[in-house]
RNA sequence: GGAAGCGUGGCCGAGUGGUUUAAGGCAGCGGUCUUGAAAACCGCCGAGUCGAAAGGCUCCGUGAGUUCGAAUCUCACCGCUUCCGCCA
């Protein structure tokens, strides 16, 4: 959520900077709603001041024992007066909110403007991909023929978009968590949590996922109005809605392995082969809850991170700067990771980093007590570090030989019992 | 799932319809005293929000309700504790 007082104070900025996302705001409606909202407030809270004062005189009246029916009188029409205003205030207060809730972030000067990825911008390209001398096969040729990825399988137990895989690369898949969160913990600095993999609406609406995408999610359909988690970046950050920390405390440095779950409402036909775009996946998160002034340098930090992940794997790979368009709605400024597919002769999405700046921080009241003593809104940051199912996807395609036998990176063979490849 | 009890500021805790503007304590901050510290004493010490300001308003788990007036009464829900049942 942007700050209000900032939408009052401020409303050409406002809509400048959204201006450069492609959205066109309003200012007129915006001016008019908040004009009828100030008036609606102060006659609302006005009442209210009058029948407080009011009941108190009819109490100190009553100890005093006088007769206490004429000023009983003097208040009788006030009640429905008072009810019509705050009905009145509500009603306003209600559209205003709705209308903030539906504004994305506005983008920090440093994103550049375009209007889809085309805009996205190369920042850096790290590793060589591999020269094949035989056609490299894509992810699922090669995991079938092994006969440890069976989609079909996974199909007659759910349906589209779920995999099962088996022995070897089973494994694989779990060194690569183990991987991933011992490398963050040990040498990143990040503490280690666990956490529930269902969340209630309150959390979706802090991390920004409702009211908006609600299509994106799964939603339980008992009892509970439980959400199956998209990304532990709702668990995890959430952690600090309604919290004040100390100053000391910060930066908080948080990293969970989750499955992850997502409608992908809206990408059908898009990527239906293979492992790439599933209803179920795993992922390594971090997240980082900061002060204001250290968000860049944290964001910067964190995609660091990340990237050690692919560096360490050896998985080549390239930092794209998301332009205004292709940004997620919550973000100020957003970092892709994506690593080379060389069946696909391209570069995929194994991470996303991104700055939220306050927009969370102010939905979830999460903040901190400055030098002064007063609170302040922290700034929250997430990023894959990684995607567990992409980055085993990349492993598949980069390190297969022509037999389609899988070379182990030297950082997962300790995870794998010394084991050199995958397959025989 | 059944039964009982309990949710009050950072923490503990008083408060059963009206000067409650939520007592008191702990912790914290400032001061007096002290070579310094401790103790003692004095003062400060929740959050949100509206307003140009003066000054208001809201918040005692959440939401509805009763009332001129609700932390206090009613209803529903949520959470916690204990016991029973079930269970990895």
């Amino acid at each position: 959520m942007l700050d209000p007082r900032l939408l009052r104070s401020n409303l050409p900025a406002v809509a400048a900077g959204l201006a450069r996302r492609g959205l066109v705001l309003d200012t007129a409606a915006i001016e008019r709603l908040e004009a009828e909202r100030k008036a609606a407030q102060i006659e609302a809270e006005r009442l209210l001041a009058e029948r407080n004062a009011r009941s108190k005189a009819i109490g100190q009246a009553k100890a005093r024992g006088e007769d206490v029916q004429p000023l009983l009188d003097e208040v009788a029409s006030l009640g429905e007066r008072l009810e019509a205003a705050k009905a009145r205030f509500a009603a306003i207060a209600e559209q205003l909110d709705a209308l903030m809730l539906q504004l994305p972030n506005i983008p920090h000067p440093s994103v550049p403007e375009g209007v889809d990825e085309t805009g996205n911008v190369e920042v850096k390209r790290w590793g060589t991909p591999k020269s094949f001398p035989f056609k490299p096969k894509d992810h699922v040729a090669l995991g079938e023929g092994l006969g440890f990825m069976d989609f079909a399988a996974a199909a007659k137990l759910t349906g589209s978009r779920f995999v099962v895989l088996k022995s070897e690369l089973a494994r694989l898949h779990r060194a690569l968590i183990q991987f991933m969160l011992d490398l963050h913990t040990r040498e990143h600095g990040y503490q280690e949590v666990y956490v529930p993999y269902m969340v209630n609406a309150d959390s979706l609406r802090g991390t920004g996922q409702l009211p908006k995408f609600e299509d994106d999610l799964f939603k339980l359909a008992g009892e509970s109005p439980y959400y199956l988690i998209p990304t532990a970046e709702v668990p995890v950050t959430n952690l600090v809605r309604d919290e004040i920390l100390d100053l000391e405390t910060l930066p908080l440095k948080m990293v969970a392995h989750t499955p992850c779950f997502r409608s992908e409402a809206g990408s059908a036909g898009r990527d239906t082969r293979g492992m790439i775009r599933q209803h179920q996946f795993e992922k390594v998160e971090l997240v980082q809850i900061v002060h204001p002034e250290r968000s860049y340098a944290a964001l910067e930090e964190l995609t660091a991170h990340a990237e050690a992940v692919l560096e360490r794997l050896g998985l080549p790979y390239r930092r794209m700067l998301l332009c205004t368009g292709d940004m997620g709605f919550g973000s100020a400024k957003t970092y892709d990771l994506e690593v080379w597919l060389p069946a696909q002769g391209t570069y995929r999405e194994v991470s996303s980093c991104s700055n939220f700046e306050a927009f969370q921080a102010r939905r979830l009241q999460a903040r901190f007590r400055n030098p002064e003593g007063k609170p302040e809104l922290v700034h929250t940051l997430n990023g894959s570090g990684l995607a567990v199912g992409r980055t085993l996807v990349a492993l598949l395609e980069n390190y297969q030989d022509e037999a389609g036998r899988i070379a182990i990176p030297e950082a997962l063979r300790p995870y794998m019992d010394g084991q050199q490849y995958l397959g025989y």
